[in-house]
DNA sequence: CACACCAAGTTGTTGAACAATCCTTGCGGG
DNA sequence: CCCGCAAGGATTGTTCAACAACTTGGTGTG
């Protein structure tokens, strides 16, 4: 077994995919992360992983504990709430400049129609992915990349927060008609309309979550 | 010279007190980090610095060349547009549950308050610092963590803009008026104009600041 | 002047080391 | 039986020295 030259820049790549691996549920919410094994599992030094560890305790991915090291968040209901704060800002404030001239219309038409059709074919995790992509396309209304960085970062912790869940997918499917709604608004230039839908679908959704969390009595 | 045990939690310190530093500006916008002195100068290793560089990265202090390592972040035009729609967002979102009877409207009237005694005082930094202090608690309305620490950052990068220029504290100047006139309307629970106040606030302020921009050729 | 080349310096990464701290386990006392 | 506690092993946080890849600035050649 001969080793090979290490690559040269592979910190950001490690962070991606660990980003990846997370928000896949490939690491449960909650797991131990160790560095060891997580290093060898991706093929690069400790030291490397712990870089990449940094990225991603900065976007709450991960939570550090010191001397007790690092494990995938696990949002509590406290942390819901919060996300839901920061949506309904994100989120409503990008809508402001909602349009259907603009590109992320087109987008967001897009995630409509696909989410239908995964929903036609049963595939549940599919109509997730696309009310996702839904709402990361409406903040693009921004035309902020950092307004849309900060919105994926709280988009990948709503993941985590589903994951904690029995059947993550489950609790998208009822929201695919608000979407719609939402789109037909803003097609009639309707913003306020627009925001009203979009206000309504957030809190439903937060509703959702949260009694969802109740049920099973976490944390 | 004996050398002493490392500190077992260096890197969460290392990276606060280099973004002090940053944020200070005593290490100027553009300026090129290097690993060797940076870390000599805080006294921990090279592999515990870029940990700490990692954080700052993330939140977009300082910027990474794969290859050339760091520099201070150095806003440019674009980033100072980008900064103010993400303001934009993050302090109408907060206003609108703006309330006089919420903890953070006594730090808003304090702010204005020292703000004023600065200005009869002659002290510049200071009006500076407690216009960005009013602004700090605004955001606090939304009662959310998440919405504090990215208006946090975009603060801290609004920080590295003024710091372009000659004279940085000169611009928060104009100011400290219409944080009054929001402050009254808060009080007098008028939140429409208060939203109004804050958008001709920000509106204002992004266009001296990239006028300023302009004038002396910068990015 | 343009261009290839060379040398010095820096970065990105590794692997091994070590103390501090955590975690488990087993043991003894109540 | 349960609780506290001590010993041991495992993990973390950090350091150091090494090395190739890359950047940079200068030099000489055509």
């Amino acid at each position: 077994m001969t080793t090979l030259p290490p690559d040269r820049t592979a910190m950001p790549k490690v962070a991606h995919e660990l980003r990846e691996a997370i928000t896949a549920g490939q690491y449960a919410p909650g797991e131990r992360l160790s560095e060891i094994a997580v290093a060898e599992s991706f093929g690069v030094s400790r030291n490397t992983l712990r870089e990449s560890f940094q990225a991603l305790a900065e976007q709450r991915l991960i939570t550090r504990i010191p001397n007790r090291g690092v494990s995938v968040a696990s949002p509590e209901m406290a942390d819901v709430i919060d996300i839901y704060r920061m949506r309904r800002i994100l989120e409503l404030g990008a809508l402001a400049s909602g349009s259907r001239l603009h590109p992320a219309y087109a987008d967001m038409t897009a995630a409509v129609k696909d989410a239908r059709a995964a929903e036609e074919a049963g595939d549940r995790p599919a109509v997730g992915t696309e009310n996702m992509h839904f709402h990361s396309a409406l903040v693009r209304f921004s035309d902020s990349p950092r307004v849309v960085s900060a919105f994926e970062n709280v988009a990948a912790e709503m993941r985590l927060a589903f994951l904690r869940l029995n059947d993550p997918e489950r609790l998208h499917q009822p929201f695919m008609g608000r979407n719609e709604v939402i789109l037909a608004a803003i097609e009639a230039d309707d913003l306020a309309a627009a925001s009203a839908a979009l206000t309504d679908y957030l809190a439903d959704s937060e509703r959702l979550l949260l009694s969802t969390y109740s049920r099973l009595g976490l944390s």
